[in-house]
RNA sequence: GGGAGUUUAGCUCAGCUGGUUCAGAGCAUCUGCCUUACAAGCAGAGGGUCGGCGGUUCGAACCCGUCAACUCCCACCA
């Protein structure tokens, strides 16, 4: 068979992803093996996979396969999220643009485009992990609207209310206007922004209103909001004030007369001194109204423009009504000054929009009693986190003073919150009309608020059917859902104890990004501990026993891939240009646990670049194949193959451990240089026949053997150019495919072989450099004598050794060789003799700059010795060591000037 | 304002409990090679006061202190 000249990673990519497919290696059923259960962070349903994606797929497709080929039953579940407010903007954007508006639309009208939406768009990602070669179990896809998934929230949610978990409460919390819905905590990104501060004149009167006279200036950022004003606070040590307790302001614009309290939270020091009290609208000035009883004047619309309360610019939005006040203000002379002013904002993590703080009623989830468990399973070891050091700070700092979860939101893309109003405003928590109904001529329930109705019996009692019940509008966090995926991709809630959540729960590893530590990974946690009964042991119940975090992919001036800054790259580009197998690659090489990693196409580029090396040295094999001939016992052969033998056991027990230590960047390095150098450049050179002669076929099936070892090692990394490698390599029965071939066990590697193995390439790189140097033509074939301090560890590689070196004859000495090159390498000399004379000239430097550096080492090892508390403090060993040291250093000081005297 | 992390070659990073000739790897660079597996390659080479200063120690890239720069997280200063 003809193979091409570069490897082509277009013709076998899909053909191998359909053969797993249809062999079905990915599907995963309980059985008896043990269990590698992985979840995947469901991508938004709407979304395309970014760099950031692929990373976190890519590593848990290495980590599932690696599972698979080592005897586990390996599962890795796909699936997708709802994503709630972020795929509802883009269904009312669509809308938009198809001129309908979503307030005209019913709930259900509006569902059904949705769905659409999700059907049409839902499937990219799904395209874009199979091309990328994810090892995920497809008869499993997940997503978090399922109807089981949906009733699993919908039944988290009432038990949590009927436990006193769930509340609904009138508080302040974060407002986006753009979606017109609340958000938790956690969805707010703070960032700088360039503001303007403005100083404002407010007219001093007394208690009975009488003008004094006076005014005082108070600083505010936000000057559209006086109108909701209802206090002016100062420190009360403040000197500048103290004339004006009991004393009253006007609001200017609105002329309301307010209070000048004084409270110790207004610093002196910034501004003026003196605050606007403004308790609609900011938490702070939420809380001061509070303390000290102020009313609350609330002159924002949810959408962001001033209501009727705010008496001027009302329906204005709220940034243009900014500056209308300010010029309003400024007609009346109240300006002072105005100065650019440095602020943190808010805005929304999912629209962008500046977040309002706002006074309104929503549900939330008491979590002091959920963290505490999180925290210990943690604290305790029961999860791991890696890299634990850098994390472990702060999800422990989250969990200690974690706020209550704000899960409703004002939207219909989610879960609606399954509590029923009764006309007079009294709600019951139940999954259905019926069963609120129920509740409510029950008389109790699971508990009601303000005027609940009281009846007991009939609906005529109540004076209402379950027909007048109203179910809340809103819908749930989309993380109120996510914090269940572990559990319900499963099953676990809706068909509680059945086999596949009692075979693959826990889940073994989490990877993920670090920015969703506290929205997912610390709510699973909680969930999990939550879900399953203290009962069980704490290993039964937290939903993963890892959790690997991988950074944040950056270009490669450390910039954030951005859509607006265009600096993302298009992954099917990216797997059409280069493979799947080197965008792996390239992803996977440089990016350590927990770093940010520099996206640079360079490394994919050293990717479809390792591809290549590996269909040559395959084409090199394959070479061989029609050309073997009966096994001869040619030690030079030997002494390769069994070198190889021993160093592959070495480096799988090297990378095993990597993989022990989730350093898969390492491993993948380890691996590279294992098969470039040490099997391509060094291995097969040493066994590869001269020209013209026949394979030894013994030492063919041998290499074959090696080559299989190596694919197998690779194939996490690189699935689909192995697994075609692997075929081409020998006929294969039906069914022994790499992919779900198992991997054998190491055994110990032999010291003895692996030094003699580097004494070789040593010997060559230095011979070979010595050519060079001298100029010496690449065909020009030398004599060479070696000097060895060790004869025997020679012998099985001098045939090696000489061809490598390009050498026509080699024989001992115990002496200089006139007239040759001298090369010394640690302690042994070896003098190469030509035809032509030699230019000995740079040697001769070459080995007096040697000798210098060497003179200066003895001397330190010297006086490292004849330290007396070096040699009585140190270990013995250590000293041993330095002893050592200067004996070498003395042997190779004699071998120089001994070969420089010759 | 609080906390965490980072700083080693031009770039990206290893360097585990201080002690092998310990200052490393890959990429990039330079030199020589189209040697019938591979120029997407082969054979070699150069390159770093381990952020600064001080300390502990027989011995420090590694431990301690301090300063500096960068990054991230958290926090209600208008």
């Amino acid at each position: 068979m003809e193979l091409s000249k570069n490897y082509i990673p277009a013709a076998t990519e899909d053909k191998w992803y359909e053969h797993w497919l249809k062999k079905r290696y990915f599907n995963s059923k309980p059985d008896g093996r043990p269990a590698f259960t992985v979840v995947i962070p469901p991508p938004n349903v709407t979304g395309v996979l970014h760099m950031g994606h692929t990373l976190n797929e890519t590593v848990q497709d290495i980590l599932v396969r690696k599972a698979r080929m080592s005897g586990y039953n390996a599962c890795w579940v796909p699936g997708s999220d709802h994503a709630s407010i972020a795929t509802e903007a883009k269904v009312v954007g669509m809308l938009r643009e198809k001129g309908i508006d979503k307030n005209q639309l019913t709930r259900a009208k509006f569902m059904e485009y949705a769905y659409e939406w999700k059907e049409k768009y839902g499937n990219i990602i799904y395209d874009q992990i199979r091309k990328l070669g994810c090892s995920v179990d497809w008869d499993r896809v997940s997503f978090t609207m399922d109807p089981d998934y949906y009733a699993s929230v919908i039944s988290i949610f009432i038990d949590l209310y009927g436990k006193g978990l769930i509340y609904r409460g009138a508080r302040m919390i974060n407002w986006d206007p753009q979606a017109k819905t609340a958000l938790s905590d956690e969805e707010v990104e703070y960032r700088d922004e360039q503001g303007k501060l403005t100083y404002v004149n407010y007219a001093v009167v007394d208690a009975s209103g009488k003008p004094t006279g006076k005014h005082i200036t108070i600083a505010t950022q936000r000057p559209e909001t006086i109108m909701g004003d209802t206090a002016i606070c100062v420190n009360p040590n403040d000197p500048r004030y103290q004339d004006l307790r009991g004393a009253y302001a006007i609001v200017p614009l609105v002329n309301r007369h307010v209070p000048i309290i004084f409270d110790e939270y207004v610093d002196p020091a910034f501004g003026t001194g003196a605050l606007k009290v403004t308790p609609a609208h900011d938490i702070n000035d939420y809380n001061l109204g509070l303390k000290h009883g102020l009313p609350i004047i609330d002159t924002l619309n949810p959408d962001g423009t001033l209501s009727a309360a705010a008496e001027v610019c009302v329906g204005m939005e709220r940034f243009a009504a900014r500056a209308a006040v300010v010029k309003a203000l400024k007609a009346e002379g109240l300006v002072v000054k105005e100065e650019d002013h440095l602020t943190r904002l808010g805005f929304s993590q999912r629209t962008n929009a500046v977040v309002e703080p706002r006074i309104s009623t929503q549900w939330f989830v008491k979590m002091k009693a959920l963290a505490e468990p999180a925290l210990k399973a943690v604290t305790e070891g029961y999860i791991d986190i890696h890299p634990g050091d850098k994390f472990m700070a702060t999800y422990k700092y989250w969990l200690e003073n974690v706020e209550d979860w704000c899960i409703s939101r004002q939207l219909w893309w989610g879960q609606q919150i399954p509590a029923w109003y009764a006309p007079d405003g009294s709600f019951r928590v139940a999954a259905t009309r019926e069963e609120a109904f129920e509740l409510f001529t029950a008389g109790g329930g699971s508990g009601a608020t303000a005027g609940g109705a009281s009846g007991s019996g009939t609906a005529g009692v109540l004076g209402f059917t379950a027909a007048d019940l109203r179910q809340d509008e809103d819908v749930l966090d989309t993380w109120f859902s996510s914090w269940l995926w572990p559990i319900e991709v499963f099953k676990g809630i809706t068909q509680p104890g059945n086999a596949d959540i009692r075979y693959y729960y826990p889940t073994s590893v989490l990877v993920t990004g670090q920015d969703i530590i506290f929205f997912w990974v610390a709510r699973m946690i909680m969930a999990g501990l939550y879900y399953f009964p203290e009962s069980l042991p704490m290993e039964k119940r937290i939903p993963f026993r890892d959790v690997y975090f991988t950074g944040m992919v950056r270009d490669k001036q450390g910039r954030k891939m951005s859509k607006s800054l265009g600096n993302s790259p298009d992954l099917l580009g990216l797997i059409e240009k280069y493979g799947a197998d080197a965008v792996r690659f390239g992803i996977m090489i440089a990016s350590p646990a927990g770093n940010d990693l520099l996206f640079d196409e360079a490394a994919l580029e050293q990717g479809r670049n390792f591809n290549n090396k590996l269909w040559n040295a395959l084409k090199l094999v394959k070479g061989w194949e029609g050309r073997l001939a009966a096994p001869t016992a040619s030690t030079e052969a030997h002494f390769a193959v069994n070198w190889l033998d021993n160093r592959l056991s070495e480096a799988r027990e090297t990378i095993d451990q990597l993989f022990r230590e989730f350093r898969l960047s390492e491993a993948l390095k380890t691996l590279y240089s294992l098969i470039w150098d040490d099997f391509c450049s060094w291995y097969l050179e040493w066994v590869k026949p001269a020209f013209g002669q026949p394979m030894d076929a013994a030492i063919y099936e041998r290499t074959v053997g090696f080559f299989e070892q190596l694919m197998q090692l690779l194939h996490a990394y690189m699935p689909f150019i192995t697994e075609e490698i692997y075929h081409l390599l020998a006929e294969r029965a039906e069914g022994d495919d790499l992919c779900v071939r198992q991997f054998s066990s190491t055994a110990q590697p032999e010291v003895r072989l692996l030094s003699q193995g580097a004494l070789l390439k040593t010997a060559i790189t230095a011979l070979r450099d010595a050519r060079n140097k001298a100029q010496i033509k690449p065909k020009e074939l030398v004599k060479l004598y070696i000097q060895p301090e060790s004869e025997a560890d020679y012998r099985p590689i001098l045939a090696i050794l000489g061809r490598q070196v390009n050498a026509e004859s080699i024989e001992f000495t115990a002496q200089a060789v006139p007239g040759s090159l001298t090369v010394v390498s640690g302690k042994d000399k070896y003098y190469l003799v030509t035809e032509q004379a030699l230019d000995n000239g740079n040697q001769k430097e070459e080995l007096l700059r040697e000798l210098g550096y060497l003179k200066g080492f003895l001397e330190s090892v010297n006086k490292k010795l004849s330290n007396e508390r070096f040699v009585q403090n140190a270990r013995p060993e250590v000293v041993d060591l330095e002893r050592k040291k200067k004996e070498d250093a003395e042997i190779k000081i004699r071998a120089i000037e001994e070969s420089l005297n010759a």
